[in-house]
DNA sequence: TCAATATTTGACACAGTTGTTAAACAAATG
DNA sequence: CATTTGTTTAACAACTGTGTCAAATATTGA
């Protein structure tokens, strides 16, 4: 085995990330998994024991995906909130696009199981509570020195995350109902990350 | 069986719609829903075939609330733009409020089978072309005659539909992140009827 | 009360999924 | 070449879920 190729235990996770990410973790089999990677159903047991334990590993590396970068923004000092908002903006469109089924996939499953949230939440040592603070302080702040009109920093940031996700979420519905292919619809995205910030700081500031 | 009873049939029909909605069709069991209709798996397929043909019943219903006060909006005639975006925004959160769990349920479902949105989209006499181009239309001429900041209708029709809908697709992941309880999650639902229409607005009036 | 209808029970066949095992085979590595 | 490691094949047991059926029982309406 040369260094340079991947492995066999690489090609599964990879297939197991496309297969859960794609059909979440009830409607996988893992017959599914060890097609995607070219591979036969026993090699798959002999390099994971079973089902739950890949969907632990993918669901792992996926949330860290999903959630990473945003906290990073959330935690950078010394940045003004229009460009906080800017930096937001723009990485999450950019990483969702490159992921189109990211979003879904961590939302579904914590939907079907919330606990995920808790356990690898605290697992990668995020506490919500205290960087959320620092955004809702940040905008208080604003809101205080009359920079912004008055709105919630909660309310903000939902508006924040909602232009940004949402439509890579409800993709599969927004191809069909706007009668868009794929190539456009990533013309659209591309689009957003400049708009959506200037939507939303149209929005806020006086 | 009086008439003002319920019927076991729809019993039967309330509990698929409760279970369908929550977990979905790959991971819903005909006996969760004998269970929370109270009765037993055989007399559910005394009533219907199969789950597939529950679930179909249940896809149709769900498909149309989700859809069809939206497309009542859309083809209002006579309205400026501002009313619309503010009849939008409070149909939306209003509806999607009362039924939490529905957007996730209809963008999941459409994401494992694009199909189902073709077939009860047209089954139901939508023509999302037909009205889109009717919204973009009305946003197009608003920018022609200067009233508002450039901006294209999809673009816009897509930030509507994100402020309103994403916050109850990760209505999960919200509760848990920022902390908050039912009650306060259905008091920022509230607020947000009036907020996101204003928000909508003061980004793109000029 | 009688007959029709609704509902439950228990059993069953069937299909699909998961995880395991043994044996054979292939590839790579010393 | 001999050995280890990776991979396939085939078969299997266990389990789960679906759909069907017959018989028994309960409920209702005529």
């Amino acid at each position: 085995m040369i260094l340079a190729e991947i492995t066999t235990e690489e090609r599964i996770l990879e297939a197991a990330m496309k297969v859960f990410t794609r059909r979440g973790f009830a409607a996988t089999r893992t017959e599914d998994i060890a097609k995607e990677a070219g591979i036969n159903r026993t090699l798959l047991h002999y390099y994971f024991r079973d089902k739950q334990t890949i969907f632990n590993l993918i669901f792992e590396t996926r949330f860290k995906e999903f959630f990473k970068g945003l906290f990073l923004i959330f935690e950078a000092d010394n940045i003004s909130l229009f460009d906080k908002i800017r930096r937001m903006v723009d990485h999450e469109i950019t990483m969702l696009t490159k992921h189109p089924d990211l979003a879904r996939f961590i939302i579904t499953e914590v939907a079907h199981n919330p606990q995920l949230l808790i356990e690898y939440g605290t697992k990668l040592g995020m506490n919500p509570r205290v960087l959320k603070q620092s955004f809702e302080d940040l905008v208080a702040r604003e809101v205080n020195d009359k920079t912004i009109k008055p709105i919630e920093g909660r309310q903000l940031l939902m508006n924040i995350m909602s232009l940004c996700i949402y439509p890579l979420v409800a993709k599969p519905i927004i191809l069909t109902m706007m009668n868009v292919d794929e190539r456009t619809f990533s013309q659209m995205m591309e689009q957003r990350k400049e708009e959506v910030s200037e939507f939303i700081i149209n929005a806020i500031k006086k």
